[in-house]
DNA sequence: TTGCTAAATGAAAATGATTTTCATTAATAA
DNA sequence: TTATTAATGAAAATCATTTTCATTTAGCAA
């Protein structure tokens, strides 16, 4: 999915904040650049390990709780007890979108209807917050629950 | 906080579905309505276990389980590794809000302000998102994470 | 290029929240 | 009051994630 040749855009990031560039996290972070699912933990772990057998389960963990730190990585929560990952923003960014949850069969719909009113309103909900709080705000999150076309005739 | 006397506002919720209305139950509810923070399931055991002894951890975590599957709790993931229970409404209910976490140290901070707007937003959205996937929405979630106070300065 | 040093890693063990099992108890309908 | 079956408690099991610790390696300096 890289265009043209170069360090990948995040090297700079990297770099600047003192962290060493491995193996382990270029792999990780081509098989999240490489994807529009949503990724556990030890989904990555598999698609690592098939190119590079000796990355552990343990660095895709540490690496993904650094990227989270970093906020190139946004780690979500849709109920089934593994955490789930997402980049948060690419070179030529995927659209930004929030999840529709099912509560029942736990499938994760993504929509980026509605997307630039919903940013339009969280933008200003949250320099009010910011201000009302002095809560330094870097992210959001949206999602919501309900059942599928599927569940709904169970 | 029960106004008055007869049975609580959620015994018909019970009964109407076919679940029986125990001691645990009972207790459960009532440590939720009685607080306005984010307990989690062995809070709400510690809180219960005080006055009924003999109700156990795992009963907690069932009824929880089946109240917020019954809609009457809202379960929450502020990233600490923990679930959080809230009642999603009572007879009073309290007044809908979301939350603000910070990633730092872990502090929740509720919020209302823009409640209303972010309300009417989420209707429209909800609607819209309804007939395009044809999903029952049952319910929302929206969190801010950032930075509090206490912890930019670090 | 070589060596140095702290950061990064892997494997295995530990952790800890949540779930399951199964024998017992108790809420409700008749 | 009794029968039926949901609900419960205690202990064991599960399983995602974290920790430990000895080893490796990225990036810098010489």
């Amino acid at each position: 999915m890289r265009h043209g040749m170069g360090p990948p855009w995040w090297h700079g990031r990297f770099r600047g904040r003192g962290y060493r560039i491995t193996v382990a996290r270029e792999a990780i972070l081509d098989v999240l650049s490489q994807t529009d699912e949503h990724l556990s933990a030890e989904d990555v772990y598999l698609a690592v390990h098939k190119v590079y057998p000796n990355v552990g389960l343990t660095t895709v963990y540490r690496t993904l709780e650094l990227l989270v730190h970093m906020g190139l990585v946004f780690k979500f929560d849709f109920g089934d007890g593994r955490a789930r990952y997402e980049l948060s923003e690419g070179p030529k960014g995927t659209r930004h979108h929030h999840h529709l949850v099912c509560t029942d069969c736990g499938r994760v719909i993504d929509y980026t209807d509605f997307i630039d009113e919903e940013i339009e309103l969280l933008g200003r909900t949250e320099k009010g917050l910011s201000q009302k709080f002095n809560f330094k705000i870097t992210n959001h999150l949206i999602q919501f629950y309900g059942l599928c076309d599927q569940c709904q005739k169970k």
